[in-house]
RNA sequence: GGGCGUUUAGCUCAGUUGGCUAGAGCGCUUCCCUUACAAGGAAGAAGUCACAGGUUCAAGUCCUGUAACGCCCA
């Protein structure tokens, strides 16, 4: 066979391979095929940046499983896309052109720096498709979407009017995350809790008159924050009623310094009592005085709501101090020194002006969480701000059932409700099973979504407003195209319009009526929540939408759960009416060999192509699919590696497990090959009369069934590892090292079972490995196009061919006892070879007793050339007399089989060897007579178990017996 | 603070409903370039299953607690 290398080059295949299957239409799907459907969507790669290998990893299992669906012979698409990651997109754009050209973006007209970000949107689209197709997968190319074009656009139009008609969109006035950096308001998801080293600053705050409390007079009390700053808007100070003050002191005044504000001191249960001793830092570092802030504290916030406190926002959307945003009082020329300064110098000057004042009581270092922006990494501002909100926990109007969901205050049909009843409905699966609860927890605790972003790129959001309440005529008319709302603001009533998606002459005569267009884009994961039927052509009724959806599975990592699975399956419900898949996977995470997270700035990122470069696609998939267990932690070691080419790469040592593997395919593959001429048909050949046929074929359906019932419950590594063992350990070390001596003696029925067994096995590996397996499949379909059951002519591509089905029948387990027997025989052969220092070349005799009619006879008489073969043997006689022991001769036992290696001359070694037999069937021997000899094992333990034990006790003491006899000859 | 995960051979990890004399790959030792493969073959060595209790005839596996590391949520 001179037309496969002897080493695997997967850059000589992987290329023209892929090639053949887009020209073939392999990954096509179609609308009109009558098969039954399997759909999964690709969780959709930010245009951000190129893909990391958690990308591959993802990919690469989601490729398993639609090219095992396609084998299944299900009709299936697997949609490919990307996102438009509104606000990373921006930001990486944005820090480039500043770099590179100097110029902020708010140097361009909006649309012109929108264009500039399409451009590296262009850019980054065409290398993550490149990148896929490198790893293989085969997504239907010709459907690729992009979470901004016409098609996904139109639905994002579409979901947010029907939300608005249905009420369920508001604006509202509320305490935002917001990131003063990039002046953008996060969900509470886009917050990351950090632990910072700061300070409690212990503030005196002047009573405006003293008060007597138990006998001392008292002239302030002294609050305890963390952030200074925000005391400029305090509008009272709260205690807890129980504390023994709070009747001295609720309803008393106090005088805010610097501002002079005049605020009262008010009881609150949030507050907790000062406890030195506590264990709870909030009591132990508590004055039982807490400052309220509520326009810059959530907490301070709800306080404030509770009191109907007013809220003094003192800050300008940069997180400077500033009185133009709702500050009012702010006349004090010491109020006017801080105002443009930033709110960290703004707490440094106020901690000073405190201590000048003599009113700074104490400091006191303090660890805290803080909120940090997910994107820029400052700490977020709590921030009182308009935005939009989609309302998650409010009725659906028109929807009949009421009620809430038993345990919650989730309404059945509110968009928090239709995410969860599926779950408790079990329509919706998580594997592994714990998740569950994540999505759960998240969506019974679920707050109003905020969705308007402070972004340019992403989708504008549809609404025109004009001040005013005056509800035009026009509008009230077509309420399929238009729906509009007057809301309350600061500066009078408002009137929103929102008008649905494809109507131009609408727009153009709102704005020629003075109406604004919102400037806020959306929230990216609105228009990610629409992904799996916007890319079906959503909201028109598509043969798409009709054959492909709902989904099946979805595949992505655990962070996503809460952000992306709960939403898509929300708008899925109540825009389409259902579920978007039925079963998601949640994969493990991928860390570096010191268990850190692969990222950028630590420089431990690997890129997929960089590892088929070093290793092959196949490869990097193999190994990525045997990592993938039920943990959510793998890790990868690192290494750096040098190309042919001289570039040195991030890679790892573990991706040598799947080249080996490719490696060891390609030349079983060789071999095999080069054995066809002449191959006999199926129906030729008896497979049931040789026991190695009938034992290769028995492992070959048993693995069949194994693999299949692993891919099934998304055990990769355990599709992996039952595949792997059998290729290597069964069909290369035992049955391909017997066929070539059964081949070389002139017998023919072997060829036509290699031929079967590659058969099988490429289809096996093919969603694991497709390059390989499907260049391999050419060459076998050259040879053999007929081979196995049937003899019916191989499929032309693998990728198409049919997965195949475990003959139960053919599962031999008498089979797999008999050959372990031989297998026994040759191992211990060839031990007692290695033992005895027997060079490999030298042939030894071997002298077999055995007991006439058994079975295990027949099959070692049957099969003593394979014997002789595999160990290297010169004579081999069998006896059915006992035999005395012949004097320097290695005696061992298999079964009833008893086996003496003639001419062993190292005694010493052969002592030793015994030697530690022996110890280990005496502690053997002992352990299990302990078990036979306890009544209660008798009495408790199941039957089969008793006799398992026994037959165990009965063979390894005649092992025993052997071994000690053995010795005393020696 | 709440939830979750991990701890098994030098390294990376398996170990389904308890039945184990605890497995794999890499690495290690010894031998072999045998006409599919040295990215290979053969034979080996290597583990107090984190710790402490408990349940059971039987615990890596179940229960309780402890410790370390990590992740998510507030």
């Amino acid at each position: 066979m001179t037309e496969l290398a002897t080493v695997y080059n997967p850059r000589q295949v992987e290329a023209d391979v892929y090639e053949a299957w887009t020209a073939s239409g392999a990954f096509n799907a179609e609308p009109a095929d009558e098969r039954a459907a399997f759909c999964m969507v690709i969780p959709p790669p930010n245009v951000t940046a190129a893909l990391h290998l958690g990308h591959a990893l993802n990919n690469t299992l989601q490729d398993v499983l639609i090219r095992y669906r396609r084998m299944c012979q299900y009709a299936t698409l697997w949609m490919p896309g990307c996102d438009h990651a509104g606000i990373a997109t921006q930001t990486v754009v944005e820090k480039r052109i500043l770099a590179e050209e100097g110029k902020r973006r708010t140097d361009f007209p909006r649309a012109e720096f929108v264009e500039r970000i399409q451009e590296w949107k262009d850019q980054y689209e065409i290398r993550i498709t490149d990148q896929l197709k490198k790893m293989g997968c085969s997504c239907d190319w010709r459907r690729q979407r992009f979470t901004m074009d016409e098609t996904c656009a139109k639905a994002v139009r579409a979901t947010f009017f029907q939300l608005f008609a249905d009420g369920l969109i508001y604006r509202g006035k509320r305490l935002v995350n917001w990131d003063p950096a990039t002046q953008t308001v996060l969900a509470d998801d886009e917050v990351e809790h950090q632990d910072v080293h700061g300070h409690f600053w212990y503030l005196k705050y002047p009573l405006v008159e003293p008060v007597e409390c138990d006998g001392k007079i008292i002239d302030h009390v002294t609050v305890a924050t963390t952030r200074p700053e925000t005391m400029l808007g305090d509008t009272a100070v709260a205690m807890n009623p129980r504390d023994p003050r709070a009747g001295a002191l609720v309803g008393k005044m106090v005088r805010l310094p610097i501002v002079g504000r005049k605020i009262a001191i008010i009881a609150d249960e949030h507050v907790v009592p000062a406890d030195p001793e506590s264990d709870d830092d909030k009591a132990k570092f508590s004055t039982g005085f807490l400052k309220v802030t509520p326009a810059h504290d959530p907490d301070d916030y709800q306080i404030g709501q509770r009191h109907d406190l007013p809220m003094i926002n003192i800050m300008a959307p940069d997180g400077t101090i500033s009185e133009a945003h709702g500050w009012e009082d702010c006349n004090t020329p010491e109020a006017q020194n801080l105002v443009g300064l930033d709110r960290f110098e703004a707490r440094a000057a106020i901690v000073e002006w405190f201590k000048n004042e003599k009113l700074l009581e104490d400091v006191r270092d303090y660890t805290h969480p803080v909120g940090h922006s997910y994107r820029s990494h400052v700490p977020i501002e709590p921030y009182l701000s308009d935005q939009w909100y989609v309302a998650v926990k409010k009725q659906i109007p028109a929807r009949s059932d009421e009620g809430l969901i038993d345990g919650t205050d989730v309404p059945v049909n509110s968009l928090a409700g239709l995410a969860l009843t599926p779950l408790l409905d079990e329509r919706l699966k998580f594997t592994p099973e714990r998740y569950a609860q994540t999505y759960q927890t998240w969506l019974e605790n679920l707050r109003d979504w905020p969705i308007s972003r402070q972004l340019w790129w992403g989708h504008q959001i549809p609404i025109w407003s004009k001040s005013g309440g005056e509800q035009d005529g026009k509008l009230a008319t077509e309420v399929e195209k238009v729906q509009s709302t007057v809301m309350d603001s600061d500066d009078g009533p408002i009137t929103y319009v929102c008008v649905a998606p494809g109507n131009d002459d609408i727009q153009q005569q709102l704005e020629a009526d003075g109406y604004q267009r919102d400037p806020d884009v959306l929230d990216t994961w609105f228009s990610s929540a629409l992904w799996p039927f916007s890319t079906l052509g959503w909201p028109d009724e598509t043969p798409e939408m009709k054959k492909f959806y709902p989904g099946d599975v979805l595949s992505t990592a655990r962070e996503i759960i809460t952000l992306w699975v709960s939403r898509m399956v929300m708008m899925g419900q109540y825009c389409v009416g259902d579920i978007p898949f039925r079963e998601v996977f949640i994969h493990a995470m991928i860390q570096d060999g010191q268990g850190r997270k692969m990222s950028k700035s630590l420089g431990n990122g690997v890129d997929p192509l960089e590892v088929i470069d070093t290793h092959g696609a196949d490869a990097m998939r193999y190994t990525l699919v045997s990592m993938t267990t039920q943990t959510q932690d793998v890790r990868m070691p690192l290494a750096k590696m040098t190309l042919p080419d001289g570039r040195e790469v991030n890679s790892s040592p573990k991706f040598d497990i799947g080249r080996n593997l490719c490696n060891k395919l390609w030349n079983a593959s060789r071999f095999v090959l080069g054995n066809l001429l002449r191959t006999p048909a199926w129906g030729a050949i008896r497979p049931c009369d040789n026991i190695a046929d009938a034992w290769i074929l028995s492992r070959l359906n048993a693995t069949v069934r194994d693999a299949t019932a692993a891919i099934e419950s998304y055990r990769f590594n355990d599709l992996a590892e039952k595949f792997y063992h059998f290729l290597w350990d069964d069909l290369c070390d035992w049955y391909l090292e017997i066929a070539k001596i059964r081949i070389a003696g002139g017998e023919r029925a072997p060829k036509a079972i290699l031929a079967h067994c590659l058969d099988v096995t490429l289809r096996l590996l093919h969603p694991v490995m497709p390059f390989i397996t499907e260049a391999i499949w050419a060459q076998l379909n050259k040879a053999v196009p007929r081979r196995g059951p049937g003899d019916t002519q191989a499929e032309e591509q693998l990728i198409l061919a049919q997965w195949p089905l475990a003959d139960g029948e053919t599962i031999n387990p008498p089979a797999e006892a008999t050959f372990a027997t031989l297998q026994n025989i040759v191992r211990h052969i060839r031990n007692v070879r290695k033992q005895n220092n027997i060079p490999p070349k030298q042939k030894v005799d071997v002298l077999i007793e055995a007991i006439e009619g058994l079975h295990e006879t027949e099959i070692v008489t049957a099969n003593l050339d394979i014997l002789k073969s595999l160990t290297n043997l010169g004579q081999c006689s069998v006896s059915y007399e006992e035999v005395i022991p012949p004097a320097n001769a290695a005696a061992l036992v298999v079964g009833a089989i008893k086996v003496y290696v003639l001419g062993v001359v190292d005694k010493a070694a052969e002592r030793a060897r015994l030697e530690k037999q022996q110890a280990v069937l005496v502690k053997g021997v002992k352990g299990v007579e302990g078990k036979l000899g306890n009544e209660k094992f008798l009495a408790n333990a199941p039957a089969n178990v008793v006799g398992q034990e026994q037959k165990r006790l009965e063979e390894m003491q005649r092992n025993l017996d052997a071994v000690n006899k053995s010795l005393e000859a020696l």
